[in-house]
DNA sequence: AATAAATTTGATTGGCCGTTCAAAATAAAA
DNA sequence: TTTTATTTTGAACGGCCAATCAAATTTATT
């Protein structure tokens, strides 16, 4: 026991969400419980409610911390790339890859959009969050501007958006093809830009 | 009451289903309980269980009707068409309608597949069910004959397959387009064809 | 009509849940 | 050091859950 053993505020924070994070993948969502989490990071029960308000909030700000985690990720590769095809691209493979090398965080993250509900009912996965979700946004104005540039055809964005984050939400589901990450990135591309030339 | 009180099996199991598919879609996997799913069918919990050998049977049950549900309704729509290219439109078209009719039954599948886990704690959204994914070999073989008949280019069937089908699931998601099922069908329709043209 | 089989009820049981809270432990401030 | 604020514990509470089962009711058979 060298560790200090009471960690400021911020850290007990982050430490119960990332107990929160094992415990979604490895029980899902119906099976995850406070005293399990509490279990997990080596607390008290109690602990948790002190540094969140109820399971609904240490539930969102870990829905919150899983987002913005992909987010950075992706956001940075796709800045790297100048031409709106190569951007695309960017984002494809940076979707992919942050798929493949964080399951356990997207495994969570799914675990939590499919089961949680706003106070009025309302599942999280049939929430329209126009002015939240950043990576549609990223996605669309990469599109509108290789239209513009000429270098994409003539399309329906919030579609042609669509069908690509359907098709990278899909990959990591079904697995069905025998494929690698390097092989399936490759054709999937392939296929999106035929999509959008 | 007018009703026959007491219903046979068959009925019976057929009406508690439905009650399930109810409870589902209104208050979410989560607090769906037999208690619940009794209340909605006027019945008592005992039952339920009578009937079935527990919660879990009843859920794999409801998973079973809802997925033939919607298979017989796709099946026969794209039958009805000859060539490939046709038979594919016929699957877009037939799974956007379906899922923009019976979004109840959308809902509580979703709810199901996203919650629902093997005994040995696999959910059901990871599961690759080779052999029972009936949508899927259909649009697979769609594909591949449009290949053999040259009206499609050459690329990668289960790679296609699974960006179409990611693109139907996502649109049912995320109506963030404002537009009419009629044109988003036409308009996803266009950018599928000229994927696999 | 009498008996057997199938169906239905509803109360009960034991278990896990999220939350609360007084008391204890630690850290920070004076 | 003394005092105050922050952090942590763990037990206790009320609530809902799935499952069980004896008793009651209805249907089928003889």
């Amino acid at each position: 026991m060298e560790n200090k053993q009471y960690l400021i505020a911020e850290a007990r924070r982050e430490q119960i969400i990332k107990a929160a994070i094992e415990v979604l993948r490895e029980t899902g969502y119906v099976s995850t419980s406070l005293s399990k989490i509490a279990n997990k990071a080596n607390i008290s029960t109690g602990l948790i409610s002190y540094h969140f308000s109820g399971k609904e909030d240490l539930i969102n700000n870990t829905l919150m911390y899983l987002v913005q985690q992909e987010w950075v990720f992706i956001k940075e590769k796709v800045e790297q790339k100048q031409t709106p095809t190569k951007k695309l691209m960017a984002f494809i493979e940076a979707s992919l890859a942050y798929q493949g090398t964080n399951r356990e965080n997207n495994i969570a993250l799914i675990e939590i959009v499919f089961n949680a509900r706003t106070p009025d009912n309302v599942p999280y996965y049939l929430i329209e969050d126009d002015d939240e979700d950043l990576l549609n946004d990223l996605l669309q104005e990469i599109l509108r501007k290789g239209q513009k540039s000429k270098e994409f055809s003539d399309f329906h964005p919030q579609v042609i958006a669509t069908v690509i984050r359907g098709a990278i939400s899909e990959s990591m589901l079904s697995s069905q093809h025998k494929l690698t990450l390097e092989e399936y990135n490759e054709k999937l591309t392939k296929s999106i830009l035929q999509m959008v030339k």
